[in-house]
RNA sequence: UGAAGUAGUCGGAUAAUCGCGUCUGUUAAUCAGAUGAGGAAAGUCCGGGCAUUCAAGGACAGGUCGCCGGAGAAACUCCGGAGUGCGUGAGCACGUGGAUAGUGCCACAGAAAUGUAGACUGCCGAUGACUGUAGACUUAAAUUCUUGUCACAGCACAGGCGAUGGUGCAACGGUGAGUUAAGAGCUUCACCAGCGUAUUCGAGAGGAUACGGCUAGGUAAACCCCGACUGAAUGCAAGAUUAAAUGAAGAACUAAGGCUGUCCGCCAUUCUUCGAAAAAUCGCUAGUGGCUGUAAGCAAUUACAGUCCCAGACAGAUGAUUAUCUAGAAACAGAACCCGGCUUAUGAGCUGCUUCAUUUU
RNA sequence: UCCUCAGUAGCUCAAUGGCGGAGCAACCGGCUGUUAACCGGUAGGUUGUUGGUUCGAGUCCAACCUGGGGAG
């Protein structure tokens, strides 16, 4: 689990985030990215979001939102950032398709993901 | 040994590395320590606490409950009984006041579906100046004529009867016998069902026995009647506080609006939009609490004593990897203000008590 | 988190407690040189599930399942 000053809080930051219309796809998960940022200072937060309409049991959404946040955190450690680190917020949502998945085949699909991240909006 | 019934229990463990929420201490943007989901946290089906709004109050309407006794703050709650039904049995299920207060409904079928019915169909001939008979008797009399009586059949209807009726879930008790012209609970008899009264057992629901008159269709999870209880609405995203400013614009206006559904009665203002889909703090977890023991009680539960403090988030904390073990990879499932129930979901086992069947002694 | 409504044929909807129906769609036949339209016919339902009340439930009662809408 991130610490709360990389975590991704206010409504209007995620609406901010959707509206730029910047994505990437792969296997289930979907990741938006938001603005550039203006300095490098500033940290990126992120946001991990599986909807009530993908599964019904709140079991299933949690143990997704926490896998997914565990392979972004294994990653941030390792440095395979790569260019995702540019920009003010990111958000990942999951689907259907990523739900029976295990920790391995979702750290691949999250590393696809920011690998995919161009340096220029 | 096999098959059942019922009441419980458990809800993965150990180690290593990385990591998160909250609290405490320390430090200055670190480090250490403590602690961190459930039996159902679920469904939201009931009941309460708590909060706000409205209400001077009254009446009616409405709502909820419905065998008996007890427990409980209360409940569509629990415990122990009664009754009815199911099961060979241990046991299980039940929304179980009133149908003689009244109203409605009872399709099709059936003569008739509630009104103590009798129209129709039918049974009888104790009745009749009726009809018939190569029937019997009477007479001397086979035939014919006359006289009457009886029998049988038909017709008539004054009348008797409520047994008969292709039905139906249900037909003013049921089955069998006696009696009778035919019949009938017909103050006849036997057994059974129901109602009333009395006695008796029980705290009561109710049970048992005796006697009586001979009888009252079903449905209230249809309206309803009776009895008991009941302020209403909104739900912590309730609501409170802090700073900005007791802000701005528009609409209705003395009969409209508001006050719970209505009425009586009461109020002087009320509504909409923007500011304001914003920020922080509180509410927020010590409570109708958990555990242990003793006493009372068949039990639910209660009383007393000791001991413990055990999540509190707000895009929302328990995860990942590796190794070992049970059974080679553990079910149902995630607190969101808090309690008490109910209902539903649940892997692999384990334990207590009880019943039935078979075999052996 | 809370409140509320619905579930009937493939689809859209009816149905006083008493034989579950209509329109569209589907299939078959006719009409036409052919198609559409039109005409005639046919099949298709455990009334979301499980219990109960009743002589008898799509309907009444209870518990569950699924889906929609609203508050913020």
């Amino acid at each position: 689990m991130l610490k709360k000053q990389f975590r991704l809080k206010k409504q209007s930051a995620f609406n901010a985030t959707y509206r730029i219309k910047h994505s990437y796809h792969s296997c289930g998960i979907v990741l938006w990215v938001g603005k550039k940022k203006p300095d490098e200072k500033i940290p990126t937060k992120v946001g991990f979001v599986v909807s009530k309409k993908t599964h019904k049991r709140a079991v299933r959404r949690n143990r997704l939102k926490r896998l997914m946040r565990e392979s972004y955190r294994l990653l941030l450690k390792d440095g395979e950032t790569f260019n995702s680190q540019k920009y003010l917020s990111l958000i990942f949502v999951g689907f259907d398709k990523a739900l029976d998945k295990n920790f391995k085949e979702i750290q691949e699909i999250i590393r696809n993901l920011i690998k995919k991240v161009k340096r220029e909006a």
